[in-house]
DNA sequence: AGTAGAACCTGAGCGC
DNA sequence: TGCGCTCAGGTTCTAC
């Protein structure tokens, strides 16, 4: 579930569960995922309590008492799930799923309160670290991750800047996490439909002086469609107690995305949705609204 | 300096 | 029922 809609909204299920509680205990069942877990893992955080959960592009931080912060990545299919103590079956008892995706559930943390936090990742692309918080912006995981969506820095201005002299496609550049952080491949199609702009043409081209009015409605275009999402919830926290995961909710708005050979949702527009390749990812777009 | 392609890994869906 | 193929919300490394 991981773009930064779905990072936000399982950051914002985490909090009532993690933030003033302590890590009772931390039960890992592999080596790591992408990478190895950091040595001494459960460890480190037994003990720890969480002071804050916030988010920096696609990735949770989990903030603990100690000046360290847990980093977790959802990676392409990662998800959290969030048992609190009535649901277990009997008071104490550690929740136990039966059904085939539970192979997957690498790590779990015990909070205090009862609450256990799952981690699950079938394809394992995501990862956890530990590190000190001082350490974060220069750490390379961070250090090339552009400006966030929301803040106020990112402006027309800023996107005329970066895209001078960007002969990348407009839809390459919105995937830069560098550029702007947190936009993932489903949004990015969104954001496009909904400003009527070729995935296909140069960043350059929106980089002159006659385009200044396109760039600021880029910019709160982008915003809206992360903030409708956000404010849509995500799945997987929200459904934790249905067992069968992830309901999906987002994709009835979707407008392109996975909707190749549909009729092209934009009023009075008679396109189709077609579907191309980008940088090895697949494009939704209306050749008819989008120029 | 950019960019295309592959790699990491598993599961779902489809055609045969 | 099963095989082989393609595709999947991310990131990073290699090769032109």
């Amino acid at each position: 579930m991981p773009e930064l809609p779905e990072v936000e909204t399982v950051c914002n299920g985490l909090r009532p569960a993690l933030v003033g509680n302590v890590f009772e205990r931390v039960i890992v069942r592999r080596d790591g995922l992408r990478f190895p877990f950091p040595t001494g893992f459960a460890g480190r955080l037994t003990g720890q309590k969480v002071t804050a959960v916030r988010r920096r592009s696609k990735y949770i931080l989990v903030e603990l008492d100690d000046g360290h912060v847990l980093i977790i990545h959802l990676g392409m299919s990662g998800s959290i799930r969030i048992i609190t103590s009535g649901d277990a079956q009997r008071p104490g008892d550690f929740y136990h799923e039966r059904s085939k995706s539970a192979a997957h559930d690498h790590v779990s943390f015990i909070m205090g309160g009862g609450e256990q936090i799952i981690y699950n990742d079938p394809r394992r692309f995501g990862l956890m670290d530990i590190l000190r918080r001082e350490d974060l912006a220069a750490h390379k995981l961070f250090k090339n991750i552009g400006i966030e969506p929301f803040d106020e820095k990112l402006t027309g201005d800023f996107l005329s800047k970066h895209f001078q002299n960007k002969a990348a496609a407009l839809k390459l550049a919105l995937l830069d996490q560098g550029l702007i952080a947190g936009i993932g491949n489903i949004y990015a199609c969104e954001i496009l439909h909904q400003m009527g702009l070729s995935p296909f043409r140069a960043a350059k081209s929106l980089a002159g002086a006659g385009d200044a009015e396109t760039r600021d409605l880029l910019v709160r275009t982008i915003r809206d469609v992360l903030a409708r999402a956000i404010a849509a919830g995500g799945s997987t926290l929200r459904d934790h107690k249905q067992t069968d995961g992830e309901l999906g909710y987002f994709q009835h708005n979707f407008r392109v995305y996975d909707r190749e050979d549909a009729p092209c949702p934009t009023p009075g527009c008679h396109g189709v949705i077609l579907r191309a390749v980008q940088g090895g990812r697949s494009t939704f777009y209306c050749a008819e609204c989008q120029k």
